[in-house]
DNA sequence: TTCACATTGCTAAATTTTTCACAATTAAAA
DNA sequence: TTTTAATTGTGAAAAATTTAGCAATGTGAA
C-alpha cells in the first residue's frame, strides 16, 4: 500500500506507534484510544489522529482504534510485502549490540550478514548472523538481494565503505559513525550520532535546571 | 551564555557543526564558509547561517567564519561551564559500546560511572569508568553531581531505573530502551529508538526504489 | 426509544522550521 | 584608488508540522 508523501516525521511516529501496540498487546484489550497511544509516546492526540487520518484509518467512534487492524495496516504502510534484508558492516562493539538488539525483532526486516576485515571476527556467527570477510561484500549482498546497510565501522572507514555499499546495489543507508557521507539521491541515508543527542539532552537539561530553580 | 528559546533543531545542529569542525581542523585552514559546512551535514548555507545568527556569532564577509572563534562560541552556548557529568545505567552490549565511543570524546562531559546489577561487572573498570552495583546509584550520584543519565538496560527495568535516576537528582535522561518513560517536567528526556531510525530508513528506500527505477 | 456524552475526523489556525532574495560589505585584483 | 566578485546577514515568504476547536457520530445508560 502506498499513501503519497507521508511526512518523515509521520512515518517515524506510525514505527513507534506499532512498537508501542506490539508491547501492551494482550488478549483483554482489542481497542485503544487516541489519547492512550498519545500518553505512551508523550504527544498529543490530535497527533495521534492526524496521523492515522493521513494513513487512512478509521476508529470507532466509541471504542477508538482496533490494535490489530492498526499494526496490521501500519505493516502494510511501512514494510515491503517481500520483506527487506539488512547488512551490519562493522562488527564492533556497536555492531554486536545491533545485531543481538535486532534479534528475533521484526520478520519483514532481518540482518542477514555482517561484514568485517578483522580475520578473528570473519567465519563466525554472532546471534545469528555470520560474518564475512570485508571483500565478499558486494558479492553477498548481491546474491542475497540485501537493501539496506548499517554502518558501525570506524569513522575513516565509513566513506569508502558507504561508496562500495552505494556500487553494491544498496537502496537505504543508517550510518552510527559521526562521518558525515554522501550518497547519490536514489540512496536514502539516515544518519545518528549519540553525541549530538548527549549534547542536546545537556544543553536542555541544564536550561532546565536553571528555568526551574 | 545564554540565548533564550534556541530552537531545538538549533542546538542539534550547533553540536554539529562543532563536531564536524573539529574533525576537519588543520593548520592551514582557518576558516571556513557557511556553504562549506553545509556540504558536509547536507543541509543549505542558509540554514547555517540563520543558526549562526541565532548565537548571535558573525562571520568575515570574504573570509567567513573563524573555526576556533565558533568551536569555542558553540561550546560556551551548549556546554556547561562547570561541566556536566553523565551515568550509564546498564553496562551490557550498548553500555560497553556508549561508554568505549565516549572514552576521551568531550572533555565538557564525562562519563564518570556505570551501574549494573550482575556481579561479573561489578567494581570493575571498562575503558576507564568503574562500574557499580545499581543499589550504590544513588549515593553515587548524589556525591559526584552526576546531572545526566543513559538507560540502557533490558527495557522491562528502564521505568523503574528512570525512577531512581530522578528521585536521584539527575536532570537529563538519554533513553536508548524502547520502552518509553514518564519523567517530571524539571527532567529532560530524550528518547532513541534504532529500529524506528531502520524503519524509516527502509520505509524511504523502498519509496526511492519505486521512484527511480 | 431517547438521551447523554466521550471520542473521532477534520477544517482552519497557529507555530515552528526552512528557504528565498537581496542589500550590505569587504578583501583582493586591477 | 577603484572595481569586482563572493559572501554574509536578515526581513519576509514559504513550507512543514502541530494544535485548536468543534460538528458528527455511535454506544450504552436511562
Ligand atoms: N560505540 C558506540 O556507542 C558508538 C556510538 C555511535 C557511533 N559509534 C561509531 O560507530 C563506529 C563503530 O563503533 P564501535 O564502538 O563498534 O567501534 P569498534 O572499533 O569496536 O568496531 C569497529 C569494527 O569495524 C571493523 N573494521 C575496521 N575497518 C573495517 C573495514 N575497512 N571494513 C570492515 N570492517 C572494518 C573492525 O574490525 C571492528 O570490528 C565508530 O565510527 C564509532 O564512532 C559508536
Ligand atoms: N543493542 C542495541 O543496539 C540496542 C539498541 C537500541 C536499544 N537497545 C536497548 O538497550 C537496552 C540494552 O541493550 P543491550 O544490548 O546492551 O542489552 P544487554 O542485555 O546486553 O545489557 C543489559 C545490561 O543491563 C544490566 N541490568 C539488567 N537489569 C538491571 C538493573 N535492574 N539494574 C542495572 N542493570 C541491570 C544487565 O546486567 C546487562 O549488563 C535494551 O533495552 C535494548 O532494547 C539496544
Amino acid at each position: 500500500m502506498i499513501i503519497k508523501n507521508l511526512p518523515h516525521k509521520t512515518v517515524e511516529r506510525l514505527s513507534q506507534y506499532r512498537r508501542a501496540l506490539l508491547m501492551t498487546l494482550s488478549k483483554e484489550k482489542t481497542h485503544v484510544f487516541s489519547h492512550e497511544i498519545a500518553q505512551m509516546l508523550h504527544i498529543t492526540p490530535v497527533q495521534v489522529r492526524r496521523d492515522l487520518m493521513l494513513i487512512g484509518y478509521s476508529g470507532n467512534l466509541r471504542k477508538g482504534y482496533d490494535i490489530k487492524e492498526l499494526i496490521e495496516l501500519i505493516g502494510k504502510i511501512i514494510d515491503s510485502d517481500k520483506g527487506q534484508r539488512v547488512a551490519v558492516v562493522g562488527l564492533g562493539n556497536l555492531g554486536k549490540a545491533i545485531i543481538s538488539y535486532f534479534k528475533g525483532k521484526r520478520s519483514k526486516l532481518s540482518i542477514i550478514a555482517a561484514f568485517d576485515i578483522n580475520p578473528d571476527k570473519i567465519n563466525r556467527v554472532y546471534d545469528g548472523v555470520p560474518c564475512y570477510h570485508i571483500d565478499q561484500m558486494t558479492d553477498i549482498i548481491k546474491q542475497n538481494n540485501i537493501s539496506i546497510g548499517i554502518i558501525s565501522v570506524p569513522s575513516t572507514e565509513a566513506p569508502e565503505i558507504a561508496e562500495t555499499l552505494v556500487l553494491s546495489g544498496i537502496k537505504g543507508l543508517l550510518n552510527f559513525t559521526p562521518k558525515p557521507l554522501n550518497v547519490p539521491p536514489y540512496v536514502y541515508l539516515e544518519e545518528y550520532d549519540m553525541i549530538t543527542s548527549l549534547e542536546k539532552v545537556a544543553f536542555f537539561a541544564k536550561k532546565n535546571d536553571e528555568r526551574f530553580k
